[in-house]
This record gives structure tokens, sequence and C-alpha cells, in this order.
DNA sequence: GCGATCACG
DNA sequence: GACGTACGTGATCGCA
């Protein structure tokens, strides 16, 4: 035990040690001592989380100061307040008892201070420290998950829940109380609480409590003023039970200056004494941890004598675990550590057709196996033959998920996964709802966005410095790739393990830099929580009428042979319409046709500026190929590509989004696209009405109206904009208006079109020369509009000389929840840094537009369950949601997901102008839509 | 495997 | 004064 003083730069850990053991001991297994069956299960836990917070938390986590804090006795000074106060809690179970004197010991035993007071409860003792650190500048954790010390969480002082690994800050209190940290006792006070038998006020529960909190600002206020009320249950019950509330309290309100007997100083983190932390782990007889204990406590001599060696990667140490009783083992083993990496292997990279063909685990660096289930004999000839095929003997698919069924839904064991949407859907096929998860993945894109991709090999390689086998290798490539389930174990067990072994060593790398680049936040609101969603949306897929595209099909192909006559005919010579090398060779080498430009491989242009330039001069030619083109893209990209994505079981397309691509933190959609399907065009609409519902039901679409204008309005902070959404205005039509000084009444169209391709262009970092090429204008007028533009909002040129200088000073932007785009080049010179520049403008506002349709989708099955509802949520495109119901559904759907999507940016933030929702019902998307 | 083209927001 | 320019994606094709 150590002395050090607070300051500024300190981290405060106050582990509320008697719930702990409560939760741990309804949570955990029921673990008993081998020798003598002493019942163990919370003194396990509790050392487990004490090593994981004293020993393995590095960085700017890691504690500084550190004490595990106890209830003293029943009795305190609420009880002589009030002598029903926990009246109703019962005596510990039998088998806690005589685990309380041991958790004292083992907080001891890691050199932590086990702490009590007579008279008070561990929350106050916990309030005063939290108070005294707070006043120095320190940052404090408070190691529980109780809602009654919710009332301390502040800027400084968060909460951690070690079983879900989950760390609850002032957003979080917000969510629950629906009023900030600072008034949660006045909503507890209101609402009582039946655990603690705090009375409140009857008939008033959190929601309503926090309503009437947010309207009268505390309870004294609320309860001078009650009369005022006018819902009378309210009314009558707040003025009778004045006293109780005030009572309540008293009772909730955490005593914030208990004489302390330690002053603060004194917790400082100390080393513990091997011998003695050995010999209590021994005493236990916890196997894992001790031995986790001895390699830690031997690693720390070992780095103050020699820089930190990685642990190399040795993929012969991995088992292959082919006994029922091993995998019990190593599910036990996971249950006690807490947190386990987990990777399945499957047939195919398609999620929902995947058949899974073996699990694997990693514990710690080395420390994994790989489970085959569904290997057969490598040397078997094909699916067809199976004469003399002798499949390895391996753990039956059943079995296996018995075991690892408890493991991989316990809510205290964290399941560490490489985009681990793709293992949820696999195990959702077994009728296994992995949870609680982390994703490296996830991780290494609301860190590193805009740095690097982030696939496992990437991340190895940059953060491990090690490069995995490639798939190639153990499966073989071209036409001898096999699917996994034909690897032999051998290889199988070094490729699937390694890729278990990577990832938990890239957990350890990632997770403790979420806090200090202050993006928990986005991961735990935004990423984390929308993996299931979309895992659900992937596996729903959507109808789609093959009929109807076969018959497109058949026309396109049609009249694509009709155009391809005509061309050769224009051409005069037989040519590969497809080719646009061939086709600028024609055009401008032998036609001799003026305006050609060539690209940057000498080549000439020949994409649809171009054509519909020549084209507009009167040439035949470049029209009959921009008609080809359309048809033929629409064809094989579309009424082609899309019936071959109907899967085969269950008769819907199912794309695959990727949460880690885009660099603004939008998804995207591919396998196919369907964030692509054709709508600007009546031909493209045809294909858009071949997504059809069930029978029965209906699909509803939900848009989000000119959300990136009305996030540019809000961050940017246009007062003319803003006007212009509040008031519902056609927001191209008003800036119009106001750049040409033409009435909104009887507008010209092509006006209106000018401005709205202006306000697409402020979105996107405006240029003379851009908006110039998209409206078709010199370059001198489109420079005039820009600058026109600027007079009239001029708080925009100021928003966007502020972005850049944040991009400059700091590498990145961020969008209005705290995404990080990283944008390195801004700090270079010439074309790439005004590309950055663009980004830099752009980056913030389309990401603050995808934060906010994932925290609705996030949102959205609650929001629908709650509302009795049926309806799945399908599809995802950038601004809209597409659902499928019982057609009887469809109009409480539209309200639905209407308030969920509007609402979506509160209580995180409070846009200064109202977010707009459409949404329509019909029989297909193109109606919907 | 890459560039050109074009479908979407 | 010259330079290279709208932001973000994925699929398909021809061609090396």
């Amino acid at each position: 035990m150590a002395t050090a003083p607070v300051t500024k730069d300190s981290h405060l850990y106050l582990v509320d040690a008697s719930a702990y053991i409560f939760r741990a001991f309804h949570a955990l297994p029921p673990l008993t001592r081998a020798s003598d069956g002493l019942p163990i299960g919370a003194v396990s836990g509790f050392c487990n989380m004490l090593f994981k917070l004293l020993e393995e938390l590095k960085g700017p986590d890691r504690p500084t100061h550190f004490a595990c804090i106890f209830d003293a006795s029943s009795h305190t000074f609420r009880n002589d307040m009030y002598d029903q106060y926990k009246a109703n809690r019962s005596e510990p179970p039998e088998e806690l008892r005589p685990q309380f004197p041991l958790v004292r010991r083992a907080s001891i035993a890691f050199a932590a201070h086990a702490l009590e007071l007579e008279g008070y409860e561990a929350d106050d003792l916990i309030a005063t420290y939290a108070r005294q650190a707070e006043a120095k500048g320190a940052r404090v954790t408070i190691v529980s998950s109780d809602k009654d010390l919710m009332q301390l969480v502040s800027e400084r002082v968060v909460m951690l829940d070690t079983m879900k690994n989950k760390t609850l800050g002032i957003e979080e209190v917000f969510e629950k109380f629906g009023v900030g940290p600072e008034r949660v006792v006045d909503v507890q006070s209101l609402a009582g609480d039946s655990v603690d038998n705090v009375p409140g006020a009857p008939g008033i529960g959190i929601k309503t409590a926090a309503q009437l909190i947010n309207e009268y600002g505390d309870v004294e206020t609320l309860l001078e003023r009650a009369g005022e009320i006018k819902q009378p249950k309210r009314r009558e019950s707040l003025i009778e039970n004045a006293e109780q509330v005030r009572l309540s309290k008293q009772l909730v309100l955490l005593k914030d200056d208990v004489p302390v007997e330690l002053p603060l100083e004194e917790l400082a983190v100390a080393d513990p004494d091997p011998e003695v932390l050995i010999a209590f782990l021994e005493e236990m007889e916890f196997r894992t941890i001790t031995r986790r204990v001895r390699e830690s406590m031997e690693m720390e001599g070992a780095i103050e004598a020699a820089p930190p060696a990685e642990e190399p990667i040795d993929r012969t140490q991995y088992e292959t675990v082919r006994d029922f009783e091993r995998l019990e083992e190593w599910v036990a083993r996971a249950m006690a550590q807490g947190y386990v990496a987990v990777d399945t292997e499957t047939d195919s990279l398609d999620s929902v057709a995947a058949n899974l063909v073996g699990v694997s685990l990693a514990l710690a660096p080395g420390e994994a196996c790989y489970i085959p289930l569904a290997h057969v004999d490598p040397n078997a000839a094909g699916d067809g033959d199976m004469f003399g095929a002798d499949p390895p003997r391996q753990i039956r698919m059943k079995d296996a998920m018995r075991a690892l069924k408890p493991m991989l839904e316990d809510a205290s064991v964290l399941k560490i996964g490489q985009n681990i949407k793709y293992d949820d859907s696999v195990f959702a096929t077994q009728g296994i709802r992995v949870a609680p998860i982390d994703d490296t993945m996830l991780l290494s894109y609301v860190l590193n966005a805009g740095k690097h991709s982030h696939g496992m090999d990437t991340l190895s390689e940059r953060y491990l410095g090690h490069s995995p086998i490639p798939f190639k290798e153990v499966a073989g490539t071209g036409k001898q790739q096999v699917s996994f389930d034909r690897v032999a174990l051998d290889k199988a067990t070094e490729y699937a393990a390694e890729d278990a072994d990577v990832t938990l060593r890239l957990w350890q790398t990632f997770k403790p830099k979420l806090h200090t680049e202050q993006v928990t936040t986005v991961y735990e609101t935004l990423e984390r929580p929308l993996v299931p969603v979309l895992a659900q949306m992937e596996r729903e897929g959507i109808k789609v009428d093959r009929d109807q595209l076969s018959r497109l099909s058949a026309d396109f192909s049609q009249r694509m042979a009709a155009l391809e006559a005509e061309a050769e005919e224009q051409a005069g010579r037989a040519f590969n319409i497809g080719s646009p090398k061939q086709l600028g060779e024609i055009l401008f080498d032998e036609m001799g046709l003026p305006g050609g430009k060539k690209t940057k491989t000498g080549a000439w242009v020949t994409d649809a500026d171009v054509l519909e330039g020549l084209a507009a001069e009167g040439h035949p030619l470049p029209r009959t190929i921009v008609d080809w083109r359309t048809l033929s893209k629409l064809r094989s990209t579309y009424t082609e590509a899309l019936q071959a994505a109907i899967n085969k079981k269950t008769g819907r397309v199912h794309t695959s989004y990727a949460m880690a691509v885009a660099q603004t933190g939008r998804l995207s959609s591919s396998d196919p696209n369907l964030q692509n399907i054709p709508v600007r065009t009546e031909e493209g609409r045809k294909i858009r009405q071949a997504f059809i519902a069930d029978e029965g039901n209906v699909l509803v679409s939900a848009d989000y109206s000119q959300i990136e204008l009305r996030i540019l309005a809000h961050m940017a902070d246009i007062p003319a904009l803003k006007e212009a959404f509040l008031n519902g205005l056609d927001i191209h039509a008003m800036t119009a208006s106001e750049m040409f000084g033409v009435p909104i009444e009887g507008m010209d169209p092509m006006v209106r079109r000018q401005a709205k391709a202006i306000n697409f262009g402020i979105i996107y970092g405006i240029s003379g020369f851009g908006l110039a090429r998209q409206l078709g204008i010199p370059q001198g007028e489109a420079a005039e509009y820009i600058k026109t533009y600027f007079k009239r909002f001029p708080g925009i040129r100021a928003y966007m000389d502020e972005t850049k200088d944040f991009a400059k000073g700091t590498g990145y932007v961020k969008t209005a929840f705290g995404r990080k785009i990283h944008l390195e080049a801004i700090k270079s010179k010439g074309p790439a840094k005004a590309f950055a520049e663009r980004q830099a403008i752009n980056a913030p506002i389309q990401g603050s537009a995808a934060d906010v349709i994932k925290r609705a989708m996030i949102r959205m099955p609650d929001a629908l369950a709650k509302a009795g509802l049926t309806a799945r949520m399908l599809l995802q495109v950038h601004d809209e949601l597409v659902f499928e119901c019982p057609e009887n559904e469809a109009e409480t759907l539209i309200k639905v997901a209407q308030d969920t999507m509007q609402g979506a940016a509160l209580p995180a933030l409070n846009l200064s102008v109202p977010l707009v929702v459409d949404a329509r019902a019909a029989k297909n998307w193109a109606e919907a839509h």
C-alpha cells in the first residue's frame, strides 16, 4: 500500500465490492474448491476482475489509485431515518456467506485497500472519495453497475460494468433516467425503489418522474408547485406524499462527506507481494489465474530488464480439440476468465448460406485451439462421392453447441471477434445468440478510420508485425480451391486457431486505446450495438420477383441487339460495342469528331458526359452507345445478377453490410449491392418494382428528407437555412430565391435545379470547376454563384475554414457524435491537400448523417417490439430504411419508424433543425419509395 | 489485377 | 500564374 498525490493525471478506481459479490454470485457458475467443496465462485470472479484492472489495464486507463469498498454492516444512518429502508432484503444465501471474508482477503492480497465504515454504506464512501478525486481534477472509474451510484457520474466520473464490459457515462445515465446525473436523485426520490424499499410517490415511475423534473427542475420546486400539475392523479399523489418524497430524497442522496479514515492519497496503487498473492490464489485453488499472475509477475521483472518483446506467434502450439471433455475444459476456462476470442470456420463467405465447419477459441496470446465439427476426408472426391470417405474423428455438432452455447450467451463472458457479425449469423443458425461482444475490426474502425483498412491481415501486419497464413495456403487456389471442411485438421488448426489468437492480441492492443482516443462512446453506442441489428437484417433478406427480372432481361437483350446492329451501321464497321477503347478509336480517330479528351492511360474518354456532348452536336452513334450502355448496365448488374443472388434455401436476396469500409461511418452493401438499385430513370424503376413484399405483406420505405443539408445548417449554424427547415420550406427553392432574388412562387425549374446543384456542391466541398462541370456552365459563372452563396450565407465559409483548420491541426475531423475520420493528407501539399480539404468538409456532414441513421437502426427493434409490431427492418440505403410487415401493421409501422428516425439524434445531440422522415407503404419498393 | 464506366446516396 | 478539382460507395466489363 502506497501514497501518491492525486492530480489531474490520476485515475482512481473504486470497486463497489459488496454489490459485486452478490452479482457475481448470481451471474457466475457455482464454482467450488476441489479439495473441500467450499463455494468460491464470487471470489474467483472478484480475483479475475482485480487482476484485469490492476495487471492488464495499460495506458491512461491504468489505475493510479485503487480501493475496494464494502458495506460495514446492515445498519446505517438511513435506517435511523426510515426503519423500512432495505427492510425487504433477505439474508444472503448459505453458499455466499463464507465468500465475504475471502473477497476482503483477495483485495488485500492484490495490495488493494478493503475499506468500510460503520454506519455508512459502501456507496457513501464511494461518493466521498469520488468527489474528492474529482475536485483535484482526477478521473474516476466506479466499478459497479448499481443505479444508486449513477448520481455520481460526471465529465470525469464514469461507471464500469466489468461483467458486461460496458462503460456508463452521462449519456447512458440520461438514457436510463431521462435526466442528467445531477437530477438522478430527484427522479429516484419521486419514483421510489422497490429493491431498496424507498417509498417515493405512488403512481409515479421513472418516466413520469423524469418528465416532471425536466419541467420543474427539482423535487423541492416540484412539491411547492404541485398544485399546477394538470393530471389529477399525479397532483394528488405528490401533494399527499410530499413528506414521503422528501424522505426518499434523503435516502437516495449519497453522503459525499463521510469521515473516511484513509486520505485519498494513500489509495495509490502498489505492486502486490508475489508470494502473498500467489499463496492466496493457490489456497483458493484457482489454476488459470494463478498461472497468469505468475506469468505477469515474471513478465514485469522482464520488462524492467528488456524492452517489451511481443510474444511471437507459434502455430505449432495450438490444440485441436476432438474430445468433448477437452472442449468443456476450454469453455470453463473462458467462463472463469470472462473473455475469449472466438472465430468460426465455414464453407462459404456468405454468412446466410454458410454451414458451420469448426470453431476456434483463444484465451491468451499463444493459447488457442480449434474445434473441428464438420470436416470430411480431405481425400474424398467430391460432394456426391463419399465412397471410401473417412471423416476425421471430431466432436458431434450437437454436443459442441450444447457445450458452447452457455458460454457464448453468458452475460459475464465477453466474446471477441474480428468482424463478429459474420460469426453471429453463423451461430444464429445453431440457435445461439452471441452476447456480449467486442469486435476488433470495429475497434480499429473507430480508432483508425481513414488511416488504413481494417481486415485481419492488415491489422495483424500493422499492429502485431505478423502475417497470418493466407487462406489460399490451406485451401488452395483457383480450380483446386476446396471449402474449409476439406482442409486437413492439422492445417485447419494452424489457420483457424491463429485467427483467434491474432484477434485476441489485436483486442489487447486496441481496447485500451478507446478512452485515450475518446471514441468509447462511438464504439459503444454506434458500432457495437449495430452488429446484431445488421446481422438480423442480412438474415431477413428481401423477396424479388424472379419472373419480372427474367422478363426485363429478355426485353433488354432484344433491344440491345437492335442497338448493336444500329451502332455498327453508324460506325461503318463491326466493333465490340462494349469496348470503350475501340469506341474511342472509331469516334475520334476514324470519324474525327471534335472534343476528344484522353484518360491518364492515354485512351479516349467515352463516358456519358462526352457522348451526350457529341450527341447534342447531332452525331447519331454516341446516342446509340449511351442507350446500349444503359440497357447493358441494367441487364448485367441488376436483372441477371439479382436472379443469381436469390438464396436457394430462403428464396430471398441477402446482401452483406460492411461496417468498416466507408471512411465516413456509412455502411456499404455488397454481394449483391442493394444500395445502388436503380431509381432515377423509368427503365431503372422497373427493376425496383421487382423488389416485393411477401404475400399478405407490404414494404414500407422511410427516408430522411435532406438530412445532410439539415445537419450542415445545424453544424455550421446558418440562421437562414435553419429558419427555412423550421418553416418546412423547399430548401432548394429558398436557396435560389436568396441567391438570384427571384420569388419562390412560380420559380423556373431550371433556376431551382441550379440552386440544388450548389447545395450539393457545398456539402461536397465546392469548387468552381466542379460546379461548372455539373451544371454545364462556364467556370467563371460557377465561381460567381459560389461567391454569391457565401455572401448570402456567411456562416458557411467560416464553418469550412474552421473545419479545415481543425483537420490541419489534428489530422482528423469529427462528426457531431464524436466519430473521428483521419485525413493525414491534409498536411501535404498540392492536389492531395485540396482533395483532403474537400473530404474534411464533407466527412463530418456525411458521417453525422450516417451516425443518426445508425442510432435509429439500433433503437428500431425495441421500438417495433414495444409497439407490438411483427415488422422487420430489411434494408438501409444511407438515408432510407426499408421494412416488411403485414398489411394491417403498415400504418402503425410508419408512425413508429418516423418517430424513431426523427428522434434518433436525441439525447446525445439536440439538433437546432427538425429531422423529417417521409414514409410510404406499397407492394413493391418502387411504389413505396 | 486494374482502369473505365455507371448504378446509388 | 499554374495545377488539378466536386463527397462516399460496389459491380461489371475489356484488356493487359
